[in-house]
DNA sequence: CATATTAAAAATATAGATATTTTAATCTTT
DNA sequence: AAAGATTAAAATATCTATATTTTTAATATG
């Protein structure tokens, strides 16, 4: 990935990342939306470790903004239990733990397999053929890029299949609960990634485990297109657990 | 209920009202916490129409604030969906529309339902004595009470008993997404109340539906009990939508 | 030597000031 | 008189300064 290590906390110059679509019709280009992309990003990227402080003067100098923006982000970051704030000392970052990890995942796993049965049960020709279109994007994902790159693409077009397994519930309340709960993952999902995509055997499952969900979907196979999901979301909760431990994360 | 009128927009004086239970560990009792408190009661009371223009210069004057904890205030609310925030144009409350209530109350009730169901398979016998105390506390509901307070005591209630019914379901993440959706509903709820509660007719046909639910509940019969909670929250859809209209809200 | 106490330093929360942008009002020009 | 340009007023976004609170360090006390 293009983002600066743990010890780097030189100032941003670039834009910030695009921001997640939750965020829908808000595209204010001011500081304080800035700020909040950056800190996002970097929190779940591991920039800044899970509990550690966010001292105003390090976010000062290294987003080289004043307090008023970097507040006004942060207040939005609490909103999504990034960031905790405590009475008068300041702002930290969202400790993780086993017990989140497990809480997360599951409550995603059961989600996205009610989106999925809902998708079923309203979608439309349109629907099925974005799945298509996309689980053979994601198929054709070739391993001829740098790691980074790889890392980057599979990710990306990964996320795009499954947004379009569940883009025909028809919940926009639904979709937008499901992506503030993925954005609650990301830091566990990133130790994840990195773990997976490197790896042929782990990167092959998965491959299957997508064709039977496309399979049980189109056959519009409710019961078993959920508990495919379910499964599917639950996988990679031994493997994170394992790595945070292994990194003494808890 | 004891607010302000939307014409009266003279400062706060008292203790902003108690944070939903999504906001947990920050007991903070900073201004920006309490100007978050205050600006979302009075936007779900209506003190400020949907899409009105939050003026700061208003803002500062009636809660007796400076722009740096309002602006933090406003931020979170963003998040929160009932305040969109324009570039350079400053805050508007969230506007309100049929079809977005219709979004909001499909996706509370198709969320609710899978609670209820999780919670029939995963609930203890505590939580099945909870939904029991609840139940009989809501309907020894007296009308003895003003009108005021028997609006308020009514909701309390109906609303414990709700949360009764899907304490059950072990999922700490799925129900601060319900608190979510609820409080995104809140506006919309607010108008349903009023027209219900001093209904006795309709007061009685809830009752029912109440007494049906703890049934199929407690017989753990997972698809009567999914199938009531979905009709059971999407009752009030017509009726707000007729006010809506009657209002000139649309 | 551990535990209070106190003083100094650092950090937060908020108000006030300022530059920039938007909105409104006025004045041209066709 | 309508459309556009110009100017003035208002409002926003952000920075800086300050009062308050917390943290750290130093010193005294049992």
């Amino acid at each position: 990935m293009d983002h600066s290590s743990p010890t780097d906390k030189s100032p941003h110059k670039d834009k910030p990342p695009r921001q997640s679509s939750t965020q829908q019709g808000t595209p204010r280009q001011n500081m304080g939306i800035s700020a909040y992309a950056w800190l996002k990003q970097d929190i779940i990227c591991g920039v800044y470790q899970p509990g550690e402080k966010l001292l105003m003067s390090r976010l000062k100098e290294r987003y080289a903004l004043g307090i008023s923006p970097l507040r006004e982000a942060l207040s939005q970051l609490v909103s999504e239990h990034l960031v905790v704030a405590i009475s008068q000392r300041g702002y930290r970052v969202a400790p993780m733990s086993i017990e989140e990890l497990a809480d997360i995942y599951d409550a995603r796993s059961q989600l996205e397999a009610m989106l999925v049965q809902l998708a079923i049960e309203r979608g439309d020709d349109t629907w099925e053929a974005e799945i298509l279109a996309k689980a053979h994007t994601l198929a054709k994902v070739a391993e001829v890029h740098g790691a980074d790159e790889m890392l980057d693409i599979w990710d990306r077009r990964h996320q795009a299949f499954h947004s379009a397994l569940v883009a025909g519930c028809g919940s926009r309340q639904l979709l937008i609960a499901r992506e503030s709960l993925f954005d609650q993952a990301a830091r566990y999902r990133h130790l994840w990634l990195c773990q997976t995509v490197f790896s042929d055997r782990a990167l092959a499952a998965k491959r299957q485990e997508h064709a039977d969900l496309v399979d049980a979907i189109l056959a519009r196979d409710a019961k078993r297109a959920g508990d495919l999901t379910r499964d599917h979301i639950m996988t990679p909760v031994p493997i994170i657990t394992d790595l945070m431990h292994a990194r003494g994360l808890v």
